[in-house]
DNA sequence: ACAATAGTGTCTTTTAGACAGTATTTG
DNA sequence: CAAATACTGTCTAAAAGACACTATTGT
């Protein structure tokens, strides 16, 4: 009744950026069996000095190359499958992390290779024509992940974390756009966006268009708030 | 760096009822060192051939001494900080429960006692007369799962799993009061709730009112519907 | 009859949905 | 100027907030 069987305890990561207008992923190729050469979600082994969170953010700038790292990054649910390892017992506490779009990755040390997927060609039913299986059950984490985000663009002001400061209007729309596979409506998602106080703070500067030719956006920063109240819904 | 120090898996559960229009928790009065003699959230280690969803329903059945528990159950979020547990390492999967009311629960193996105890009594800043301090992290984990139940209740039919079948929407209306401290307007909350298909459905028999004295309250099922959109909204 | 509980109706305000129109910039 | 992008305004429909009123039961 006293025992308390041993288990190893990792973190995973689900690294979301939009590239190119659409919701992408960091991967990384596994040098090591199991699943040699197979694509799994980035992690690693929880050190006896940190906590889950303290080893995301750690793994996080590893395998970013990123070492002052600016987005965000929280906690996801807990994979404790028994047989989710073919090794040993490990149980996983994935997060979740959101940055506005950082360099194409380099490869880790214990990482074959590593590089951006779109989240939709991973995930589509269809299976797009190189889109590979994910290792353990990392589909698994990355389909619970993307409903986080989608879910939280709703109802949180969480959208901001996919674009750099100083952003414009337009682009923070095609965040919701690419996220949500659908545009909110132009008019609407301003208003809400400028009527939810301490969503943005304007700037006085102006940015570029999104083609060549077209009148030039507003540039606004983050504002402290970061409830939508009542939620945007999606399309 | 293909270390994996091994750590010991829990969970815990905090299990909610609604009693004396008061949301409860059940606690479990700790037999053994550390912490020996103060209150704690009921858990345990996690087998080898389970994973956390199903030692968490073990220790629920365990705890409750309901064989055949009907009620509801999903995980919260893991606590994971190095040193939670003075013994050793632990992390904690933490998972929330709801439950109609049940019987007073019987001293499982392990614990001198266990007892339910009002939330607000355990988490008012004045604290209670008799509050006791709870061990470990599982005052923030009580929090957490407070948090969690509330804010389910606004997007979710989760408050249906608060009561025992059949019921009536007043009964169900308490529920919201005692989450939230404070009730809907009796009107608006009729409105939303037989306005959102699926969250309930109604029978032909009629219950009895709260007091002595009082029309005879229509009697309803829990519907198919999980989620109710656009939101209610807390006091 | 009165108090207590359950249930209905309605008026106002807020917000979202849809979409037409105006403004600014580049080629 | 035409095309592309950014921005504003307006009408309608849906939903919530507030609150008054009716119905049924026990003492």
């Amino acid at each position: 009744m006293s025992d308390h069987p041993p288990f190893a305890v990792a973190v995973d990561l689900a690294i979301f950026t939009i590239r190119d207008g659409a919701l992408a992923v960091l991967l990384v190729e596994r040098g090591e069996d199991p699943y040699a050469g197979s694509w799994a979600l980035p992690g690693g082994f929880i050190e006896p000095d940190e906590d889950a969170e303290q080893a995301a953010w750690r793994e996080l700038r590893e395998e970013t190359g990123v070492q002052q790292f600016a987005g965000y990054l929280e906690q996801l649910r807990t994979y404790s499958a028994p047989d989710r390892d073919p090794r040993m017992r490990v149980v996983s506490v994935a997060h979740v992390a959101l940055a506005p779009d950082l360099p194409e990755p380099e490869a880790g040390t214990d990482a074959a290779d590593a590089r951006w997927w779109v989240v939709d060609d991973l995930l589509a039913e269809g299976a797009a024509e190189e889109a590979p299986e994910l290792a353990f059950d990392h589909r698994q984490i990355l389909v619970d992940a993307r409903e986080r985000v989608r879910a939280k663009l709703e109802y949180t002001t969480l959208a901001t974390e996919f674009v750099a400061e100083p952003f414009t209007l337009p682009e923070l729309r095609r965040v919701y756009a690419a996220v949500w596979g659908t545009p909110p409506d132009l008019g609407n998602f301003r208003r809400k966006v400028l009527g939810t106080e301490g969503f943005v703070t304007p700037t006085d500067a102006h940015g570029s268009p999104a083609g060549s030719g077209g009148r030039r956006a507003l540039l606004y920063r983050r504002g402290p708030a970061t409830v939508v109240s009542p939620p945007m819904v999606r399309g």
